[in-house]
DNA sequence: ATGCTGGCTAAGCGCCCGCTTACAATGGAA
DNA sequence: TTCCATTGTAAGCGGGCGCTTAGCCAGCAT
């Protein structure tokens, strides 16, 4: 169950103890944060000594890293995947909603890392996720301004409604659990509704 | 204007080398993170030495502990204060939603640490913020709840769109600078038309 | 004048942190 | 069979952490 998550988030991580690190990295910084955690708890929880941790990742923020890079990557996937897929503004904000939301819903422990502990990084290595996430926010901003060009929404600034949408869909990372009511894909299309209304636009 | 500035968050604390101490924390947790924060960090940048610091405070958590529950303390103040100032429900979500983003703006450095830096409380402390937040979450979904049942609403559960309307609150603490482009009262008036589109009210 | 209180400092204690070193076991290539 | 890369461990180093102790000093009531 652990090592075949740990397979499923990270593929192109080898060996099988790197990723083993790197879960364990992600529950024990998701649930204290990244300082209050420590390579001993990392290691032992991935069943290995302090020391196995430097085998794999020469640092703990590089460890961090390895993670928040990832994350960063696969939501940056996300967005451009739809953007790839259709065309219509309408179609493309809805659709960017709903994946974007069920994935901070679904790896909300993974997702709390990457939104909440970018701060914990190096410079070098900030500076690498803060381009990803201004990609993100860019084709959302694109995306939202081509829609109000075309009388399709109504919004006052984009660039305001830009980051109002990605609010939504970050803070579900920090109130999201296994236990609540609704499932990723619930939320994500739940969310959809309400974004387009807050965009002005009429609901399929 | 330091000095004037935690005399403003805090009138209460005494003396004021104790505010200062709240201030000096404040500025710290919200740049580093409450772990990553020294007491040597606190006590210097606020003109003392390291031991001061527990001269007004028993430890680095109950420093944390009183910036965290003034802060949420403000923000229930906040929402209670408007439902007992108007009625109407469509009325109220806006004020609150006035008020709520633009105290998270004006005090993004406070808001950061009050809203991301929970975590870090002591068991008993963290009960005592966490019925705070409750009470905050209960009265938005009342009053969303109640405006849904008038048929001023048009949403599909209160419960998420409380949630939501939370959400774009508490994540402008994250992304906000001062050197945003609007003003915390101009957010919080775009803001309140986001909202209030989202809830499928007409706006004013 | 004396003694008490509140606010402060210099020094440092004991602990635990990130990380390193020295070394061992395993397994596949030559 | 030998060799070496890979993956791991036991032990511990140096340093910084939260917090304590012992004591100083100014102000003020008696």
């Amino acid at each position: 169950m652990t090592i075949s998550l740990s397979a499923e988030l990270w593929p192109e991580v080898q060996p099988e103890a790197a990723r083993r690190l790197m879960l364990a990295g992600v529950e024990s910084f998701a649930r204290r944060g990244y300082h209050a955690t420590t390579t001993r708890d990392i290691a032992s929880a991935a069943g290995m000594s302090p020391a196995a941790l430097y085998v794999h990742f020469p640092s703990k923020a590089a460890l961090l890293f390895a993670i928040s890079r990832s994350g960063h990557e696969q939501t940056l996937g996300l967005v451009e995947d739809v953007v790839a897929r259709v065309a219509d503004p309408v179609e493309r904000i809805g659709l960017i909603v709903e994946d974007f939301v069920a994935w901070h819903a679904r790896r909300h422990t993974v997702a709390r890392v990457v939104q909440y502990e970018l701060q914990a990084l190096p410079d070098e290595e900030y500076e690498v996720v803060a381009e990803l996430r201004r990609g993100i926010e860019r084709i959302v901003r694109e995306v939202i301004t081509e829609g109000a060009g075309s009388g399709l929404f109504t919004v006052g600034d984009p660039h305001t409604a830009a980051r109002a949408v990605l609010s939504l869909g970050v803070d579900v990372a920090r109130w999201y659990s296994d236990r609540s009511r609704q499932t990723p894909q619930e939320l994500g299309q739940e969310y959809r509704e309400l974004v387009l209304r807050m965009l002005g636009t009429s609901t399929s």
